[in-house]
DNA sequence: AAAAAGTAATGACATTCGTCACCCCCAACT
DNA sequence: AGTTGGGGGTGACGAATGTCATTACTTTTT
């Protein structure tokens, strides 16, 4: 008996990898990329009249993110399985695809094998959750409040206290008060260091 | 008459895409995918032992950059053309990576078979130059010196003056006159604004 | 009803950062 | 022989940043 092959939709902003992905997928027989996009209103548009059992979209996209896309892609059409593909294991991220109804997270960073073994197993229902990120997760809530957030956000961006203060309509002690907390929660040195930690667990 | 397939080794440092660009150039019949690493280091090594026509590399890798390994390959096999592959078009990069030998520069953007067809073309003795890119880099060339990038690096990575002055064996006050000329020069308000500004001119 | 936690602000203080003037040395032009 | 420019440095000064105590109001939790 034949099987149906899987339909695979894919989502990368560059072009490059885009297309390198495409062609791994189809060194696999049981797997047919049947469109891609490099944005998420493409995609959106584009799957409008295709029929599709997998989408596998990355999550920085210039203008609307994967997981923006995810989300409405999911209310859509619920049958459709996601993966996200992305660079960063933040645990922010994370948690965001999974309430977003992504049913597996890859990194680039893992082995190429692992894309079309992810794709079968979300098809026949099952889902991939990474161990180590539900620990980290787990392990490393946001440990930052909203307003903290706000203000670390724009000190990255190399406002200074009185820019930021105008920004959010908070008085400058109040900023200095905020981003020194924010501070102590992560043991930072300075207003960059702080930036830096915080990115790179996907607090902001 | 049978043609000596084409012997590349490939440097990307995410997995998946490294995988994913050698299912891409297997498809090729007179390219042969000879070695692959994830890290410059890595290539180093292996390419001891490995007679390779081209080397393609990413820019940004995690410790040493494509671009240091660009020049040491370059350096000690002249023969051996090199072809960049990077995210961003920035003119800083694209000045140091012809400086360090590279034969082509080809952005993550653009499309897929273009990477197939650059490989053809340096082994042929020839060369990829983005017009735009010589544009750029003509438009705006890195304004920096050596000692005001290597400061302005580390103070965006969030050290603070004494942390780089102990780092670059500098007295402190040498730090805060490097930087700050740094910040006239890039037209900045403070180290972290300086700091972005530069990557993304590509100049630190 | 009280405790806890977030939001917002002020004042005081020490430290760090950014600017500037001015110094020396040395190599490369012209 | 003299200017120019990068490398390296010092001291001084004002501005920005980071810390801390304290106050006040609101919402949520217990």
């Amino acid at each position: 008996m034949t099987v149906q092959p899987i339909r695979v939709f894919l989502v990368e902003d560059q072009a490059m990898v885009l297309g390198a992905l495409v062609a791994l997928l189809e060194r696999e027989d049981d797997i047919d990329v049947v469109g891609r996009a490099t944005s998420a209103e493409e995609a959106i548009t584009l799957l409008e009249d295709t029929a599709v059992d997998v989408l596998l979209t990355d999550i920085e996209l210039p203008g609307e993110s994967g997981l923006d896309l995810a989300e409405r892609v999911h209310a859509r059409s619920p049958g459709m399985r996601i993966v996200m593909l992305t660079t960063f294991g933040r645990a922010g991220y994370f948690e965001r695809a999974m309430s977003a109804g992504a049913s597996a997270y890859i990194l680039k960073d893992s082995p190429a094998s692992e894309l079309a073994a992810a794709i079968r197993t979300v098809h026949s229902g099952g889902r991939i959750i990474d161990p180590e990120l539900v620990a980290a997760s787990w392990a490393s809530p946001n440990p930052l409040t909203d307003r903290e957030r706000q203000c670390l956000k724009l000190a990255g961006d190399g406002l200074s206290n009185s820019d930021i203060a105008e920004k959010v309509f908070l008085s400058e002690g109040t900023v200095r008060n905020y981003l020194s907390s924010a501070l102590s929660k992560l043991n930072a040195g300075n207003r960059t260091e702080a930036a830096r930690l915080a990115q790179q667990n996907g607090w902001i």
